[in-house]
DNA sequence: ATTTATGCAAACTATTTGCATTGCC
DNA sequence: GGCAATGCAAATAGTTTGCATAAAT
């Protein structure tokens, strides 16, 4: 169920947001649950969980990798049209050692529903 | 002397990490101190927040704009050698209104001490 | 019956804030 | 005396966890 309302929910939803939805009609879930499932969920790769700096996790259901903008004041999250590059980290010049497994790009800004 | 302090802690201390240096000297210093001038002194830009995906919130002297990577097991984080990409939003193919105003790209992966 | 998941509440981490108090010009 | 900075504790946000109960196999 908490698959589900991932996939239903579109837009990045916070954890206290899968919570809310799926309240909503089975008044009985538990905050603990829907944090243990969306922690299950991401760990098998169904959904994804990104990680926000300054703000809550959220969850999306998996597609390609992208990148996220996020509103200084709303606090809004939003998939960024930009081609991923998967080569980035050929351009460390010197990584002295340190394993390299990924990369985010985060922007920050101002949406337009704020800007107003 | 928090200013004093970050300075000299070189490695992206957390705000826990200055309160530490610091309460050694003066035991009387309160968290709330530290945070509240943490957060003065980058207002005023004399040294920079950066905010970390799922974890502490880390203070460094300012010098140029860089990237960090992040250890996934000791949660340390280190600063990248990579040229800063000024133009990356240019890359962005629409942005639906949302006005951007930066980024920042964090690596994950594992640092050299963790790996042994 | 035995494993597994759930609800609930408490704990935890990082941070902010209200308020009385201290220190300074 | 008056104003800003401090200490302290409580409040907040997001998340995890221990434990007894309830489901599922």
């Amino acid at each position: 169920m908490v698959l589900e309302t991932v996939k239903g929910l579109r837009n990045h939803a916070t954890a206290d947001g899968v919570y809310n939805a799926i309240v909503r009609e089975y008044p009985h879930i538990s905050r603990g649950t829907v944090y243990r499932n969306l922690k299950l969920l991401s760990d098998i790769g169904e959904i994804r969980k990104v990680e926000i700096p300054n703000g809550a996790d959220r969850f999306d259901h998996i597609c390609h990798d992208h990148y996220h903008a996020r509103c200084v004041k709303c606090g809004q999250v939003f998939d960024v049209e930009m081609d991923f590059i998967a080569d980035l980290e050929n351009k460390i010049k010197d990584t002295h050692g340190f394993e390299i497994a990924g990369h985010d790009i985060f922007f920050k800004g101002t949406c337009l529903g704020c800007k107003k």
